[in-house]
DNA sequence: TTGTAAGCGTTATCAC
DNA sequence: GTGATAACGCTTACAA
């Protein structure tokens, strides 16, 4: 660590016997002689010089920098949308803050966000709360909600209603009484809690079980302890997350039934741990760096030009596996 | 999104009736009278006043964030130490960068991150490579090294000669020739892919068989497949991680082999894919909760005080389950 | 093409 | 305790 007191742009103009404003243009428009040019390019290359961000932000007002509310690193779709960002990202920097599923550090965040001057902020999350929609409203630069249908904002999200349709197929000749949905309340995530259980809710007229847990698989495996002690096993779990299916699935083999054979198991997201755990899972699938990519694109597309029709959704796949 | 053009000190300054190195004051120090302290709460509170952070860091040469580089997102320790971070975090943000294991990428990351003006970086990485030394050297803040030692850099690690040590027993009975250390090439990541390994080269006089592969469980099972066809099932398997356990753990499987009675498998880091898996994994978990608290505030005080006498390093614990 | 000068929104100095 | 005034390092009219 050397200490070396940062060049200015007035240090370069005085070396190269020329104006701040020359180099300035030299470093941003370009229209300089090749004289001049020759004579900076020499002067910045060999003092190293580095223009100040906070200067040059005081003057433009941008930051070069996007907001990311996350709700939590721990997550497959989390780290591969990040990367799908990444993936696509011209020059910006990723501002993120890990609200860890906690409503009011979300809105905090924001708040933070804004402050920072951020040119553009990215939310994702289970749950726009009041507070968080007053928190976005004031909000000055484009802001896009991943995670949870919105009116208000503009959003990007994967398709989950056509991705319960997928599993329709599965339940085709089963009575609804076989069938336990084994999610999260509508109120903490209505994508994920609610929405992909849509199709399915309604093929069989909301005849079937329901029980709600969180996003934890040890939780997961709490919760359906007791049911399963107070319940009979059913035919079929449908969970809204892979994770919830490994708590679901570690709670009915400690019992010592067999998956599939006594019980069939599906979920979604086909993260990783999808396919190291036995029986492996059946999971619809999306391609969250995909989304990731459209997720940025989209928020630099708000940034420059006219407004977009509608929200874009994109469509998942299921991935047969032998749990079901 | 609301149009609202930021309220400046200036005008706060006249609304108040006061001036403008008042309402400086006012926000910082506190060395106003009771008097225009009330007036100023008012019309702060009233127009929602916010200090513009660029014309705070051009003044103050400081930016209140935080830049950490990091080789992926994807991976419990990651995740764990980040979450320590933000634990312990007064008010710093952080600058994160992706490098995705790629070693150009570290080290733009760091130039990218000097050039932002961030008050620190932290540097995780399985690599310093002399380029990224030399990149380091030139960075005028605090940088702290996680994941490899370092005579050049303050670093923060899990003890990994400790954490081989507690296999010893392990093996104290088998013969070396047993022994199948799994691991990565030392070039590519020193600490895990040799440092872990130290203590149990050494106890069973470099006499065991070794195998390198990489960090990814698909490839593992590659490499384990392609190892068991030209050679005999080992009796003991150690990797270098539970990523890599679990590679190793589905090449057995899909031969037909039983972990433990075949062969008996132990990693290291004790994710949470090592609870999931069918045996559960015998494995060395670190607390990297805790180290990712010691990480930011070493790093808080080197901006500070005084030189401290040596890098910390967290201990580790052998976690048994099922699979030895 | 070039340079002068006036800001951007703060904080810091220093008389009052 | 207060308020001009001068920086901080850069961009951008505007004149030359």
């Amino acid at each position: 660590m050397i200490e070396k007191e940062r060049v200015t742009i007035s240090d370069i103009a005085r070396l190269a016997g020329v104006g701040k404003s020359t180099v300035s243009r030299y470093l941003n428009d370009g229209s300089v002689s090749p004289k001049t040019r020759a004579k900076l390019d020499a002067v910045v290359k060999e003092y190293d010089y580095e223009p100040n961000r906070f200067a040059q932000s005081l003057k433009k007002t941008t930051s070069g920098m996007i907001g990311v509310v996350v709700p939590t690193f721990a997550s497959f779709s989390l780290t591969e949308m990040m990367r799908g960002m990444d993936h696509v990202n011209q020059d910006d920097f990723f501002l993120t803050i890990n609200t860890y599923h906690d409503a009011k550090r979300q809105v905090e965040a924001v708040k933070q966000l804004a402050q920072q001057n951020v040119d553009g902020i990215i939310v994702m999350t289970g749950q726009v709360t009041d507070e968080m929609t007053a928190a976005l409203e004031q909000v000055s630069v484009p802001v896009i909600v991943q995670g949870q249908p919105s009116t208000q904002f503009e959003t990007v999200n994967v398709d989950n209603q056509h991705a319960g349709e997928l599993l329709l197929p599965l339940i085709a000749d089963g009575e609804p009484s076989d069938v336990l949905l084994l999610g999260v309340d509508p109120s903490v995530d209505y994508n994920v809690g609610q929405v992909r259980f849509d199709a399915i809710i309604k093929a069989l007229d909301g005849k079937m079980k329901r029980v709600y847990t969180s996003f934890e698989r040890n939780e997961t495996i709490e919760v359906m302890r007791d049911y399963l002690a107070t319940h009979e096993l059913p035919k079929y779990i449908i969970a809204a997350t892979d994770i919830i299916a490994l708590g679901a699935l570690a709670a009915v083999q400690e019992q010592g039934f067999n998956v599939p054979d006594d019980v069939k198991i599906v979920a979604f997201d086909n993260s990783p741990a999808a396919e190291i755990v036995t029986p492996a899972l059946t999971t619809v699938g999306f391609d969250y760096f995909v989304l990731g990519q459209w997720l940025y694109r989209r928020l630099k597309d708000l940034s420059q030009a006219e407004p977009v029709l509608h929200d874009p959704m994109l469509a998942g796949s299921l991935v047969r596996r032998t749990s079901w």
